[in-house]
DNA sequence: AGCACGCCGACT
DNA sequence: GTCGGCGTGCTC
């Protein structure tokens, strides 16, 4: 049976009904496996390829697939892969009776594939319009959405509302400025100081693809060292990905890329600009105009051509996690992207996640670390003081400062600015031994204990209740909750010193640099500003505060802001000092005085392998109401050796707590539950694979409870 | 999610 | 006979 489109009334709003319906009753009977393109309206078609695979742009799962369109012959020429479309979608096609069809609104989409037939055996609704000839979705793009999609049980289209900015119609008509040759290799520079840095920067130039995990010296130079790297990269004609934490990072790389490469070769992505000027610079990249980008996680997926390396800093900062779903992190989706892209990779750090050692141990990546005596040599000096100090330190008692601290903010105040660190508000006290502070853990599934109500111990991941603790390390029977600490010692300090200025930096107002006359710099993690000439000593308050959290990651996270407020102060060289209060017993401590973050998180990775905690286990959570929970965990079909905890109750958000509506936190005042399931390493995508079948065979039912599924869950306790 | 199909009971 | 209840399934 041949096209009945020869008509070409492309203008009339369609044929006869009874034409229509005899065109349904046909196809209907003939079965035909591999349909003709027809449309509803027998419009004119494209002559070459005249069907179009569109990805239609609803993020819910059962509909994470294809749909085909057939292309009018007036939209041929603009209907190209990667554009945006619009499309009728929807049931409806039974209004036939009035002789057109209308029902199912217009939706976004992209036009993912131009072909000859479509395997669909109905008549094909015709594209409605080609709202732009931007080719925006390119095929690497779309494979890295897919994989991204597949790694974390989401919908393509969720992947591609974070991968694909909006359009702005003003700044795709302006043209993106014409690209600049590539520059010349730069000189290894600092990377000297590294084993293997000048080597590295090498294979950059040549064309090669090395993937290292680089362990930064203290001090300033990281930001420079990572231009080096865009520019050794951008030397071999290669494009260059760098994504950091924040957008005072992300500065403080982009002036680096000027200084080193001057203006025009690279872009600042940054959710500060508006979306019309990001989306130029999105644009200004895509087109090859430019071939570097650094920027937030929203840059992760920045279409750079070419790519030859992708970067991140700081891998640990929990800003690389992205909050909308399917909450990818930058990590991971730089690891797919140099997968696909068979790029290089660079993971760089003053401190070491567990998922980097990983890297390392697995080898995949290899380690850029200097030798031992550059490492001590730019790091300051690190002096501790824990409990017996305290209790020795009557003084102390009454100040709530041992006089070590004091005698090291006297001195260093003599010499330059002092950095206080003092914690945010809102960690939650979790259980430890009263005697050597290891953590009270289930012994079940190793979860951390937690005290309920009436003083009850109960595990946060399965449930169970603990009747008869004992710890395990010491054999010790009490448990104490770990205090969270006070900002009131910044306030004291600023008496104690009343000649000296007291700066603060945290959430309000983050202050970017500081002079490098004396001050008293106050700031909470992660806002330290950076001191000219490197502050003279640091001060690094309530260490149990940070270590408290019921958190897997406490000690990596405690680690990691101690050595970033640390790698701000001055090399021991030069006098630069450094006073944790913390236990120096304690192994974050220990790896804090000897400057080793790696060996910290290699012994972390080995502890968590037995225990089967991720990184190397896989790990995902189910959280709803206990009925969903209960509902999807029957019904999904969870790969062999997959282990499932609790589920148990999560905390009750405030009603007046609702502005912190987060993705896959309950609806304030609901009771949800969360269940985690466990897979051994190397059953991950079996396990996001399960996870999302069930997950659209739910939506697809039309199950309306709300449920949310999270692979790698960051607060697993 | 919409929205239309379809296979059951009360109605002009 | 026909209108319409909402349970079930599809959306090119």
């Amino acid at each position: 049976m041949s096209s009945d489109n020869s008509r070409g009334d492309s203008g009339a709003e369609g044929a006869p009904p009874e034409q229509l319906a005899l065109i349904r009753e046909s196809v209907r009977k003939a079965k035909e496996p591999r349909a003709k393109p027809r449309t509803w309206r027998g419009a004119a078609l494209a002559k070459e390829l005249p069907v179009a695979r569109v990805l239609v742009d609803k993020g819910v799962l059962h509909l994470d697939r294809y749909f085909d369109y057939a292309v009018p012959e007036e939209l041929d020429a603009e209907a190209q892969p990667g554009v945006r479309v619009r499309v009728r979608f929807g049931a409806g096609r039974h209004r036939v009776r009035e002789g057109r069809r209308e029902g199912g609104g217009l939706i976004d989409g992209f036009l993912v594939e131009r072909r000859a037939e479509s395997d669909y055996s109905g008549p094909l609704a015709a594209l409605a319009q080609v709202v732009s000839p931007e080719p925006v979705l390119s095929e690497e793009l779309l494979g890295l959405a897919r994989a991204v999609a597949d790694r974390y049980a989401g919908s393509l289209a969720d992947v591609l509302q974070l991968a694909v900015p909006p359009r702005s119609a003003r700044a795709e008509q302006r043209p993106s400025p014409a690209p600049l040759p590539p520059p010349p290799a730069p000189e290894a520079g600092s990377w000297a100081r590294y084993e293997r840095g000048a080597a590295f920067l090498e294979a950059l130039a040549s064309g090669g693809a090395p993937r290292a995990v680089w362990n930064a010296l203290a001090g300033p130079e990281w930001s420079a060292e990572l231009a080096r790297a865009v520019a050794a990269t951008l030397a071999s004609g290669r494009g260059a990905l760098v994504v950091v934490p924040d957008g005072r990072t992300a500065s403080r790389v982009d002036a680096e890329l000027t200084a080193l490469l001057g203006e025009g070769r690279h872009a600042l992505l940054t959710a500060e600009a508006g979306p019309e000027k990001r989306y130029g610079e999105w644009l200004a990249v895509r087109r090859g105009s430019v071939r570097a980008v650094v920027g937030t996680r929203a840059a992760m997926f920045a279409p750079v051509q070419d790519l030859g390396l992708v970067a991140i800093w700081d891998d640990g900062d929990d800003s690389h996690s992205e909050q909308h779903a399917p909450q990818p992190h930058a990590r991971d989706v730089l690891l797919l992207r140099a997968a696909q892209d068979k790029c290089a990779f660079l993971l760089g750090s003053w401190s070491c996640t567990v998922e980097a050692a990983q890297l390392v141990e697995s080898g995949w990546a290899r380690p850029l670390v200097a030798v031992r005596d550059q490492v001590r040599a730019a790091a300051p000096l690190i002096r501790t003081v824990g409990d017996q100090d305290l209790a020795r330190d009557e003084a102390a008692r009454a100040a709530r400062l041992p006089s070590l601290a004091w005698q090291v903010v006297r001195d260093g105040l003599r010499h330059g600015p002092v950095l206080v660190q003092v914690p945010r508000r809102g960690y939650v006290p979790r259980m430890a031994c009263a005697q050597c502070r290891a953590p009270a853990r289930c012994r079940h599934c190793a979860g951390p204990l937690q005290a309920r109500d009436a003083g009850a111990l109960r595990c946060g991941w399965c449930g169970r209740e603990e009747g008869s603790w004992h710890c395990p390390e010491c054999g010790a029977f009490r448990l104490r909750a770990q205090v969270v600490g006070a900002r009131r010692t910044a306030e004291e300090l600023g008496r104690a010193f009343p000649a000296v200025p007291v700066r603060t930096s945290g959430r309000e107002q983050v202050l970017d640099t500081v002079p490098g006359a004396p001050a008293l710099v106050v700031s909470t993690p992660g806002a330290e500003p950076v001191a000219e000439g490197g502050y003279a000593a640091a001060l690094l308050l309530d260490g149990w505060a940070m270590l408290g959290r019921p958190d897997l990651r406490a000690g990596e996270d405690a680690l990691r802001r101690w050595i970033a407020a640390s790698a701000l102060v001055r090399p021991q060289g030069d006098g630069g000092t450094v006073v944790v209060v913390a236990e120096p017993t304690l192994r974050p401590v220990q790896a804090l005085v000897r400057w080793d973050p790696v060996g910290h998180a290699v012994r972390e990775l080995a502890e968590r392998a037995e225990l089967g905690f991720p990184p190397v286990s896989r790990m995902a959570a189910v959280s709803g109401t206990a009925e969903a929970v209960a509902e999807f965990l029957a019904m999904v079909e969870l790969p062999s050796q997959a282990e499932v905890l609790g589920p148990v109750p999560l905390p009750v958000t405030p009603v007046a707590a609702g502005r912190s509506r987060r993705a896959g936190a309950p609806p304030a005042g609901e009771q949800w539950v969360r269940a985690l399931v466990r897979v051994p390493p190397g059953r991950g995508s079996a396990l996001a694979a399960a996870l999302k079948a069930a997950q659209a065979a739910r939506m697809a039912r039309g199950s309306g409870a709300a449920l949310w599924v999270r692979i790698d869950p960051p607060d697993i306790g």
